[in-house]
This record gives structure tokens, C-alpha cells and sequence, in this order.
DNA sequence: CGCATTACGTAATACGCATTAACGAGCGTC
DNA sequence: GACGCTCGTTAATGCGTATTACGTAATGCG
């Protein structure tokens, strides 16, 4: 196992210019001590009278630049202090090859606020690909090596992340998620979002909306429910026991007949989920499409949430923007504090009303 | 510093359930030694005679079990002297906001063939200043703090490479990069790939053809011009000085004018680059646009790469595709290579003949 | 039965850094 | 000049694990 180690056992650095630099090392360079290096190196804010005086500070940093050192962050780690590194895991490849499902929108916030912050992102990776920590409870505990970590997708193992929440080390979850006592998230207000969508299109002057939303009891779709029924009360519309339409297969199960019978009973507007296969919304504009229904002129559609990307050459939905990167920013702000101690809550996130191409007034009844 | 530990002073275990369990804890409930638990949870495949009995074995293996012990990945790392990361560095975002000029494609093959490895990565970000290093020079050098790092984007600080590769640190470059002595780096076969688009289009009957370029000095660029000429020589055609179209803003410089003379001169088919912006070929399709020349019947069109995204709706052009991932994956294999130790080489990656759409046989001369 | 082997374990140590007790040197003070 | 005192620095130690150099008991062999 020491084969690939460039050192030869104890002596500080014969060799040389193989391995990264020590702070024994830089020690040396400067005439002082590792200690001296170590607390030159390490910014105490709370230096109570301890301090090093600016000469041999400078020479320190000088010599350290020289050589290029950087600190160990296991080694950093492993002495109980900081190493400025968060943790990104998610439990599908993060970088799908699929188009849809990605959490590239999430990562722009994730990197930019955590640049902002100051710290270095570690990707785990093999979640999926059972490579590096292949499966096994192991797969989860190397996040330790991170300050903190943040968790993306919905379907953590429980019982892991209930031990990292447990043992106290910092992590949140992006995505609401509640069943978990003292797991930190941060999540949009899809309630809110969805409202405000319904809201518009009663204010349009339709009255029979319908719902269409996949079999998943993930908090993301029941927020869309429950905004979607309080939209319909505040707005006095019915909601009676065909207003949402729940299937495990939209693309399948919802046929132009059925499409035909509800514009028959007078549906005059659809909503669609937005998930990872933007199943529920495909499944709808595929039904619309084959009933030959004028979208804005003879049913209005709207999205709560964002089109999948092979569909960017459609027309605009109307339905709300997801603000992914704001999120994700959110998150890492949130992350930040726990690692710091600090007790801190992010409230939820607003989404962003869009006005889009397919809603419109309802035609006339007849 | 110290109030995020659990555990106080140097007891073992004594409050219990507050902290994560250690081998010295699994090792008391075993009645064995510290090492005897590593010896048992490190799964040595080369176990030259130093074996554990089956029976130890198996105590220790129940021990760990029913504590819940899992490795520190921190310590574990500290001991093995790597840590099992490699770095991405970018010189600017990562995860940029703009859909163009993204190194997405790129990543998902590094993610990929980096957990096929067992590596996690590590994200740097040009900008950031965190950690150690303060902003400027010393930014690069924060990269050491992973075992080998990747490089990604023309606009690398030659002098800080320099160093790196002069240190001995394992670096790759994402793209051809030969002007460095002794830099690693990975890059797609522009040269034949552009060649084989060359000959198709002379196998379609094209006898003078144009390539539009940038006026940019990248390798990629230049290689393309290569294979350009090469293919040309290679199918008999002639190269006169007005074969390639170079420009710093095609877009602008491609007038109409410009094409219906090259047309009238008898040019019937065009290829252009691919570069971040897509300059090149939105400044071929829009000029064949404005003078209504039927793609592929009166000219033939072909794009010496990927479309930008926002293209996607646009009929499939001609060309070749980047494989992208691929070379994610290949940089991240010569990385690891060199991590450890070896002196490995990857060729270069070949691109993907796309039939696409936007050629065709020239339509009979006058 | 004596000695060489082998099989199993363990003590000791290193890994790189942070932390802290202790130490030496300057410097007044009476 | 012995004493306290502050300031700057260092020696020593621990973090949790991997590894190596040794023991010790069991076994093999003539």
C-alpha cells in the first residue's frame, strides 16, 4: 500500500519535488517551527493575546507561497477543524446523460453562492454507478470528509441520512422534506406558485380546472395539489372529486376521449405537474394534440413549473418558473451556517409567475 | 473550535451514544486489538500470510455491525496519504448561466469514468477565494489539495501550469495543448474527423467547397483548417486562396453578397466550425437564409461539430459530433494514470460521423 | 523432546495538522 | 539582581486509521 507514497518514511522532504509541500516543510523554508506554521496558517479570529508577530508571519506566507502549500484537507479534517470543502450528493448520476432530470439548474446556484462563500465543492460521486463507494453504508459516510454536505433528490436513504443528522454533522437537504426530525431543507413555495396560477386562470374566467399529477407522494406534488385546491376556494370554483386526476402513467392513461368528456362537462383549463419525465405535462399536450384542440383558443394549459428540455422548441407554458440556481444558492447559504454553528433557517423560495402562450380567456359556452 | 466535538479529551467512549463509534470501541466489544479490527475491515486482496482467523473474523465483523461502526473517511485518508479526489478546474464558472459555451457535455463523462474509478471530484472555481490560498497566482495552487488535477478551457495562466507540471502534481488538459513541455492533455481528432466530412461531401460530387472559420488561434481551430486542406488534397480538389473564409465576426462579414458570389463562382457546399458561440455557422445559415437558396439542393451545408443548443430546432446539420463525455471520460483515465504513477497516454479521441440533413449532391452545373 | 515453522495477534508508529502547556527572552520594578 | 510579566515560539500530544515489526502459542519434523 506505500508503494505509490513519494515520501520515503520520516524524513521531512529529500526527495522533493514529488510531493505536495508540509507544513514541516514550510517550517523549515521559514527557520520556525510546524506549530508556528500551523498558526500563521490558520486565521484565529479570537487570537486572545497569542499572537505571532508580523515578521515571522510574513516569512511564513512567503515561504509557503513559495512552495506552493496547501493545507490536507483529511488531515485538516481529521484534527476537528474546518477544510472549507462542502459536499454535493446526489443519488442519480449529477450529471445525467439523460436531458431531462438534470441538476445542472440547481448547480449554478450551488457553485456560485458557494464561490461567493468561499468554499471548494467535493462531488461525490459512484452514487449510481456503484463505483467509488459502490453500495453499502460506507457509500454515504464519505460526505464526512466535507464540512457539511448537501443532499439532492428525493429518494435518500432514510436511515443514512438520519445518522449524519444524528451525529450532528452538517447537511441539507434541497428539497422539502419534513419526515425527518432536524434534517435542515430548503424548498420553492409550490403552494404559493400554484395559487397564484389558478388564480390567474379563474381571473381569465375559467371555472372548471383539472389537475394533472403522477402517483408520487412526494412533497413537491402534494404542495401542487394543496395550492391547487386553496386556488380554486379562493377563487369560489368547485373542486369536486374529478379536479385532480392522479395517475402512475399519464402518457398512457390520459386518452383524447378522456380529454373530450371533460371539455364536454365543461373543463375549460389543465394544469400539469412538473416532474423529473415531465410525464403529466407530455401526457397532456400529447392528449390535446390528438383531440386537434386549440390550445389557447379552446383549452387553456398551464405548467407548474418549468418544460423539460427537449421541449424548448414548444411554445411558452404558461405555469411558473422553478428558481433552480436561487435555490440552490439558498441551500449552500443554509449549509454554510450549520457548519459554522450557527442556528439558521432559509425560509422557502418563491417561484416566479409565467405568463407563457397557453392560457387564455375561455371561449364562450354554448 | 473544539464545541463541535462530542467526544471530550482522550476516553474512548464514555458518554456513548452522542458520537460515531471508533475501531478501538468495536475492538474492546470484540476482545481484540485496535489494528485487528482495521486488519478485518480493510479488505486486503493481497493478504500475503497475515491473516485473521475466520472465528476473530467474524466476532469483529459482528462487533462492527451492531455498534454501527463506519470508517472515518478523514482518517482514512490522512493514513493512506491520498484522498481518493480529483480536481476540476475551470477558469470561469463551471456551471455558467449562458446555455452555450458549457462545459456540461464534458462533465458528465468526467462524473462518470471519475466514480468507475473510485475518485470523488473536487470543483474549483477560478473566482473563488476561499481556502488557504488568497485570490490571484495562489488560486491555482489550491488545486494541489486533490491528488491530480483536470483542466478544462483555452485561457489557462501558462506560468502557474508551469509549476504544477514542473512539481511533478499529475495535471490534464482538457483539449490539445502542446506548447507546454510535459503537460498531459486529451483532445478529439479534429483533423480527421473534418477530413471524412471533407470527403463525403466530395463523395456527394462537390468540387469546390468553403470553410468558414473564426480568427482565432486555437488548436482546434487550426485543426480543423488541416483537416480542411488535407481533405481537399485528398480528393483531388484544388484549395485556392479563397477556400477558407476566416473572420472575427462572421456574422457580420458573411454578407449575401458574399455567397451568391462564391455560388456564382461554382462553390456548392460550405463548412463552418463550431466554437463556443457558434459564430461561424449562425453566420453561414443566416446569410443562406437571406438569400433564399434552397440548404440542401442548392447549397450544401455542413458544421464541423455540435450545434449550439438554441439551434436544436434546426433541421440536423451535416458534420460530425464531438464526443464530448468521452473525452471527460479519457481525461479523467489519464489522470488517474498519472495519479498513479504510470506513464500512460490516451490517443486522441475520434468524433462520430453525422449524416445530418443540410448535404446533398450539387445540383447539376449550367 | 528440541528446535524450526507457522498461524494469529498486538504494540508501536506514521499520516498532516491544530491545539496547548511550557519555555526562553526581553523588560521593568522595587 | 531576584522577581514578576508579557510576548513569541516551540515541544508535545491527539484526531482515527493503516501498516509494519514483533511476540507468543500452536504445530511440524526428525
Amino acid at each position: 500500500m506505500e508503494e505509490h507514497r513519494k515520501r520515503p518514511g520520516r524524513t521531512p522532504a529529500p526527495a522533493g519535488r514529488t510531493s505536495r509541500p508540509r507544513q514541516a516543510e514550510v517550517a523549515r523554508l521559514a527557520g520556525v517551527s510546524q506549530a508556528t506554521v500551523s498558526l500563521v496558517l490558520s486565521p484565529k479570529p479570537d487570537a486572545k493575546g497569542r499572537v505571532i508577530s508580523e515578521e515571522t508571519r510574513l516569512r511564513v506566507l512567503e515561504a509557503a507561497r513559495s512552495l506552493g502549500y496547501v493545507p490536507d484537507p483529511a488531515a485538516r479534517r481529521l484534527a476537528a477543524a474546518r477544510n472549507n470543502l462542502l459536499g454535493v450528493f446526489s443519488f442519480t448520476a449529477t450529471f445525467p446523460t439523460e436531458v431531462q432530470h438534470s441538476y445542472y439548474p440547481f448547480l449554478v446556484g450551488v457553485e456560485c453562492e458557494a464561490a461567493a462563500l468561499g468554499y471548494d465543492l467535493v462531488l461525490f460521486t459512484g452514487s449510481s454507478s456503484g463505483g467509488a463507494g459502490a453500495a453499502g453504508p460506507d457509500a454515504l459516510s464519505r460526505v464526512r470528509l466535507a464540512d457539511g454536505c448537501l443532499f439532492l433528490g428525493r429518494h435518500t436513504p432514510r436511515a443514512e441520512l438520519k445518522r449524519l443528522v444524528e451525529d450532528g454533522f452538517p447537511v441539507v437537504h434541497l428539497g422539502r422534506r419534513e419526515e425527518l426530525e432536524g434534517l435542515a431543507w430548503v424548498g420553492a413555495d409550490y403552494v404559493e406558485a400554484t395559487r397564484e396560477v389558478i388564480s390567474n386562470l379563474a381571473g381569465l374566467g375559467h371555472r372548471r380546472i383539472v389537475l394533472v399529477r403522477e402517483d408520487d407522494d412526494a412533497p413537491a406534488s402534494a404542495d401542487r395539489q394543496r395550492g391547487f385546491l386553496e386556488g380554486l376556494e379562493a377563487a369560489g370554483l368547485a373542486s369536486g372529486p374529478t379536479a385532480v386526476f392522479r395517475s402512475a402513467d399519464p402518457q398512457r392513461d390520459l386518452t383524447p376521449e378522456r380529454l373530450r368528456a371533460w371539455v364536454g362537462e365543461g373543463v375549460t383549463a389543465f394544469v400539469a405537474e412538473e416532474t423529473d419525465t415531465g410525464a403529466a405535462w407530455r401526457g397532456l399536450l400529447s392528449a390535446v394534440g390528438e383531440t386537434g384542440l386549440d390550445c389557447p383558443g379552446e383549452v387553456s394549459l398551464a405548467l407548474l413549473g418549468n418544460p423539460p428540455a427537449d421541449l424548448a422548441g414548444e411554445p411558452e407554458p404558461t405555469g411558473f418558473d422553478i428558481p433552480r440556481p436561487q435555490l440552490g444558492a439558498a441551500a449552500v447559504r443554509l449549509l454554510a451556517a450549520l457548519v459554522a454553528g450557527e442556528e439558521a433557517r432559509e425560509p422557502l423560495v418563491s417561484c416566479v409567475f409565467r405568463p407563457g402562450l397557453t392560457a387564455g380567456p375561455p371561449r364562450a359556452r354554448a
